[in-house]
DNA sequence: TCCATTCATTCGCTTAGGCGAATATGAATC
DNA sequence: GATTCATATTCGCCTAAGCGAATGAATGGA
């Protein structure tokens, strides 16, 4: 059809000021992550509310948190026995953007609704954990790993 | 732990303006397909100009564009032999930002930069096929399927 | 009508990623 | 320091998804 010179090998490097967008998303290609991402919407939550409030296996939900870790959307924070996770906005300011407009959009999202009320109803009910922290301030963090 | 009365079983049920997110991020957790949509950016481009500007088979390119296509981010239009892609504006609004953020995102990656260069060459050299067409009102579409 | 061109789809194969089950880790408590 | 509690990680299995090769389908021209 056509012959166009071969082109070289392009190195693929990134540089500090592009993040990977690929796997921002492959991060919020998933049901679970976007439900853990809405319950984590406002405030700083300890995994055992999110296990209660999406009825799922505990590993299953420490597996999609460190996903969410790894990808840069999220952070932990240890108090004792307990991890609080919450919601980190990104240092790239396109994903900070694309960020919020998920956050936005799981707000108006009926099944995220759904998970919300229950997460409140798991607060009320878990009487010994540790009750959920409106975000404010910055707070030590687990790091990425 | 805690014994919390089992949840019913809830429904889901997509409504008219609860679009598909999770489906969203899949299409766009590819860097093939981020490629693609980087290509497309600001024109109606032809199946033959993406494969020579990616260096790709040409049933790779064409997987990856209807996977694009079946997530509502593009749409194809047939011009005799030649089949004109192009991005679309999601119906959803949300949607429709992160798209743009992602758009404006491609436009400051390196890699993603070259390929556009590539695609400038490609369209010099390959002299049957029909030029890009820059993006100006709406057009007939071959639909999502 | 037959063939060439352009693009889409199908078919196996292979890998990535989600899952439950089991296990490891780290802090608090006895 | 052994045990318990909260969470993280590992392992093996299974499905989803990407790939190349082959094939199908639509168009246009000889």
């Amino acid at each position: 059809m056509c012959n166009l010179p071969p082109h070289g090998i392009i190195a693929i490097a990134m540089t500090k000021n592009e993040f990977d967008l690929e796997r921002l998303f492959r991060a919020l290609a998933d049901r679970t992550r976007l439900r853990l991402l809405n319950l984590l919407d406002d405030s700083e939550i300890c995994v055992c509310y999110l296990v209660e409030a999406l009825q799922m296996p505990q590993p299953k939900i420490s597996r999609h948190l460190a996903y969410l870790r790894r990808a840069g959307v999220t952070a932990a924070r240890r108090k004792g026995k307990w991890i609080y996770y919450r919601i980190v906005e990104p240092e790239d300011e396109h994903a900070a953007r694309i960020l919020r407009e998920v956050r936005a959009c799981l707000r108006e999202d009926r099944q995220m609704a759904r998970d919300r009320a229950r997460l409140s109803k798991c607060c009320a009910l878990l009487r010994d954990a540790p009750r959920p922290i409106p975000l404010t301030a910055g707070r030590k963090s687990l790091g990425r790993g």
